[in-house]
DNA sequence: TTCGTATCGATACGCCTGTATCGGAAGGAT
DNA sequence: ATCCTTCCGATACAGGCGTATCGATACGAA
């Protein structure tokens, strides 16, 4: 009863999630966020219905962890991406950020699969479509931050609404985001890295 | 048995289409895709689960038939746009085909929502992908001729890839329309009303 | 060792799902 | 009027769902 008894506890629950994290994300990429049931996502982590239910008491709270977990890594996949003096210019980092969303492996394709589920439920939850809103403020601001230091070197088409552009590139991630989503295991990449040349090269004027 | 007498049946068929395709859409703009099953869609509809069932032998065709549905309606909505001589020029049509995606009424947000869970299903489900893969590809035809005209009229920024430019554009519109789609019900908009400012005026060279 | 508690997996519950089946109404043809 | 076909809606069925419950087990405290 002892405090210290819990670190064992805390720890153990915390790897469970994890790996109920990974188990969604698997299910959900194959089978889509309808395929996500408690005892499938127990079969998938290797843990017993019980187990699951005791680290999250309902299914909203389940995918709602789900969606944390993903918006976490994509956090991350974005913040490592590093616009500046002794790092990438504008136009580096913003094709960066955008081929970095390109199917290009297994865990990619399952991502953006995942992605495209949750936009949909968000187009019908609240919570969901708070969180999203969220994160979009976040990428707003460091939009705005890229876009300022671009506009400082002088590499932003001149004479555009810096706001506007972000609000622009925010609307493009999401497309090119959801366009892979849904193309074919093996399918050409062409269509979306030309989106993406053309983005690129509009927004800095070549 | 003669053959005339299948023409009550086919006309009360193809009513019964119809209101069964309104049906869903309007369960799908308020609870998802998910919500959508047969019994939820006959009583929208007005009608007995075995008239459903008679008409749509499966779920699947039932929801296949809803993408159609609403795939009709969003082609006849970017069909009304003409851009050439005696009509619009380029930066209006695309303008007015963005501006018509905006969820300015209850329509136009409930066909948003819908079109976030065809979406997400595509992204998992092969011939939904490929019904999208070809509205696509009409869509590119389409705007390959709207940019060629554009670009003879001199309304197109200089030195760009046509092709590039038509895959960007596709790009851009997905993500509005799935920006649009999880808004809240009174968000203004702001926001993807900046981001076509912003896609016009890049496009277009101002 | 024995007790008390906390955590475990299994299972029960009621509901909803997609689909199949079936008795009866309806309405021309004879 | 009778038959026969066609279409109708109600209901049956098996299975999956989210969630609640419960006996067994493991384990530290006494």
């Amino acid at each position: 009863m002892c405090q210290n008894e819990e670190v064992p506890k805390v720890v153990d629950s915390q790897n469970r999630r994890q790996s109920v994290g990974e188990a969604i994300h698997r299910i959900a990429a194959r089978e889509g966020i309808e395929g996500v049931s408690v005892r499938v996502v127990a079969a998938e982590a290797g843990l017993s219905v019980g187990a699951v239910q005791r680290e999250f008491r309902t299914k909203d709270e389940l995918l709602r962890f789900a969606l944390d977990f993903s918006i976490a890594e994509v956090a991350d996949r974005f913040s490592r991406v590093r616009i500046g003096p002794e790092s990438l210019t504008f136009a580096e980092g913003m094709r960066a950020v955008l081929v970095d969303l390109l199917p290009t492996d297994d865990r990619r394709r399952a991502q953006a699969r995942i992605w495209a589920a949750f936009y949909a439920r968000a187009a019908v939850d609240t919570g969901f479509a708070e969180k999203l809103a969220d994160l979009d403020a976040q990428a707003r601001v460091n939009l705005a931050a890229a876009l300022g230091y671009a506009r400082e070197q002088g590499e932003l088409v001149s004479g555009r609404n810096t706001e506007a552009l972000a609000e622009l590139l925010l609307v493009m991630i999401d497309g090119l985001w959801l366009t892979c989503a849904r193309l074919p295991e093996g399918a050409p990449l062409d269509g979306p890295r030309a989106a993406i040349d053309a983005a690129v090269a509009l927004v800095t004027g070549r």
